[in-house]
RNA sequence: UCCUGAGUAGCUCAAUGGCAGAGCAUCCGGCUGUUAACCGGAGGGUUGUAGGUUCGAGUCCUACCUCAGGAGCCA
């Protein structure tokens, strides 16, 4: 007997229709009468559920009648037609074999789940209609986002995790290490001897691939990496995890002009794939979770973003008819407040802010001419704030030696890193697209830790 | 880390300092086409923790814990 998935029974119904059929899935609900009930099964291919009917002819009616919420069937029937219901076809049940039986203290139950209650039961919520969905949705993101740079020639770069480097600025960093905390070796002076630790020196979970990354963009030209990355800042919002997962692509022979487009194109592309793919996934996000959504996507993948320089968006706040806790200032940085008024309010769509001063952001953003400004871009989108923080890099060997010791850093940490600089660096760009961010704004759910299978965040690393 | 708010039944929430409740879920019964099915009934509580004020505290006070929203840090 054929045991067809429930996305190929909506996808491809008439290829089944009228024929006996297996399929297995997990009970979101049943309702019976007497002699006759029904179930709605979801085997996790697809967002709706597969309608069971089953009667008293069934040699376990009582027993399929009685099941709690979350059992695991086997169904064998006929898939027959359903013109005036709601679904458009349902399975008469044969036989229902159950696979695994729930209880009655199932947790999830058929009504709307606090999101707070379900990140207390993690390893059940996937079997929800909103992280059915958002799964889905993430999975479908990750290859959309590695399609579009592998269709452009990317080379996928496996950066490390475990990195030598402390001082990347990009964050506090979780340290790595087979020390015994208790009685860590000293060295002469009282100090933890790192040389006795497993790498011989101190060693941290990365905080970033990209310096790594642009030694294969120097070989390579067109690079990017995906994978996990780890801050241990004490951030306590929706939008930040101490575990989350980024997209660094860097582009050789290219300015920040390049970078943007790049940009804007992979989250057009993001965008339009999501929405050919899941359908029905976007259509409940923007029924259930986030009015306006599909509208707003969709109006996206047609605009142009905006591009507008720090010192422009400065004036900008300067003038704006609202007040705000703070004032924005030229060299300041902009605060959540100010991002949101520019991406929410003036311009209703994704923004890239660019040039922003040098004072406030990384040694190995491209100096601009006039010495205060740096070629740094950051995308702020509607609703999550920055999506996407990028520059073009600095390929000017004594520049950005004495932009290292500038920012007081120093510069024998940063030798094999100079050296692309020295041996045919060239114009070169990138930026960091943090995933968990772009799937808040793909699907318009509004914490981090809705998005993350089994979310990291300070104090909190269940499951 | 800072500011604000919240913690009461499995879940979502009520309860003027005076008998701790409802809806949903669960269990039992009914129902021949349901769609978060419907109808009837039942069980279900150390009111986050520890102190304090009071004749009396879910309610007021103090500390702590947890969660949420906002801020900072950032992706």
């Amino acid at each position: 007997m054929i045991t067809p998935s429930v996305r190929q029974l909506f996808r491809e119904t008439k290829d089944y229709l009228d024929r006996e059929i297996a399929v297995c899935g997990w009970v979101r609900t049943v309702r019976d009468s007497r002699t006759f009930g029904f179930i709605e099964l979801n085997d996790g291919t697809f967002f709706r559920n597969l309608q069971v009917v089953f009667d008293n002819r069934l040699a376990n009616f009582e027993d399929v009648a009685r099941l709690n919420v979350g059992a695991s069937l086997r169904v064998k029937g006929l898939l027959v037609s359903t013109p005036q219901a709601k679904q458009p076809f349902e399975l008469k049940a044969g036989e229902v074999e159950v696979e695994g039986a729930s209880t009655p203290d199932f947790p999830l139950q058929k009504k709307r789940h606090s999101f707070e209650f379900l990140r207390e039961i993690a390893h059940l919520r996937t079997r929800t209609n909103t992280f059915s969905a958002v799964f889905r949705v993430r999975s479908l993101a990750a290859q959309a986002i590695h399609n579009f740079f592998q269709e452009r020639g990317f080379i996928w770069v496996h950066t490390p995790i475990v990195t030598a480097s402390d001082c990347e600025g990009a964050g506090e960093m979780f340290r790595v290490t087979t020390l015994d905390p208790l009685s860590p070796p000293l060295d002469s002076r009282g100090q933890v001897d790192y040389t006795q630790d497993f790498f011989g020196r101190q060693a941290n979970l990365t905080v970033s691939g990209q310096l790594n990354v642009e030694t294969f963009c120097m070989a390579f030209q067109k690079v990017y990496t995906f994978g996990p990355t780890f801050r241990a800042e004490n951030s306590n919002t929706a939008r930040h995890a101490a575990e989350f997962w980024m997209i660094e692509p860097e582009i050789a022979f290219a300015d920040l002009q390049d970078n943007m487009r790049l940009a804007e194109d992979m989250v057009k592309h993001l965008i339009g794939s999501i929405l050919e793919k899941a359908p029905e996934e976007m259509e409940f996000f923007n029924r259930m979770i986030d009015p306006g959504l599909l509208d707003r996507l969709q109006r996206v993948a047609e605009a142009r973003f905006e591009k507008i320089t720090y010192t422009e968006a400065i004036g900008i706040l300067e003038k704006a008819p609202v007040s705000f806790e703070f004032p924005a200032e030229w060299g300041k940085d902009l605060q959540t407040e100010h991002e949101r008024y520019l991406s929410e309010k003036v311009f209703q769509k994704p923004v890239f802010v660019t040039d922003y001063p040098k004072t406030i952001k990384a040694f190995y953003m491209r100096l601009n001419d006039d010495d205060r400004t740096v070629a740094a871009m950051d995308l702020l989108v509607p609703g999550v704030g920055e999506i996407i923080g990028g520059s073009q890099r600095e390929e000017r060997y004594d520049v950005l030696r004495q932009r290292i010791e500038e920012m007081g850093l120093n510069p024998e940490d940063y030798g094999w890193y100079l050296d692309l600089r020295k041996f045919g660096g060239c114009r070169h760009a990138g930026y960091g697209l943090g995933f968990e961010r772009a799937i808040m704004y793909l699907t318009g759910m509004g914490n981090i830790r809705d998005v993350i299978p089994f979310p990291r965040t300070v104090k909190t690393i269940h499951f």
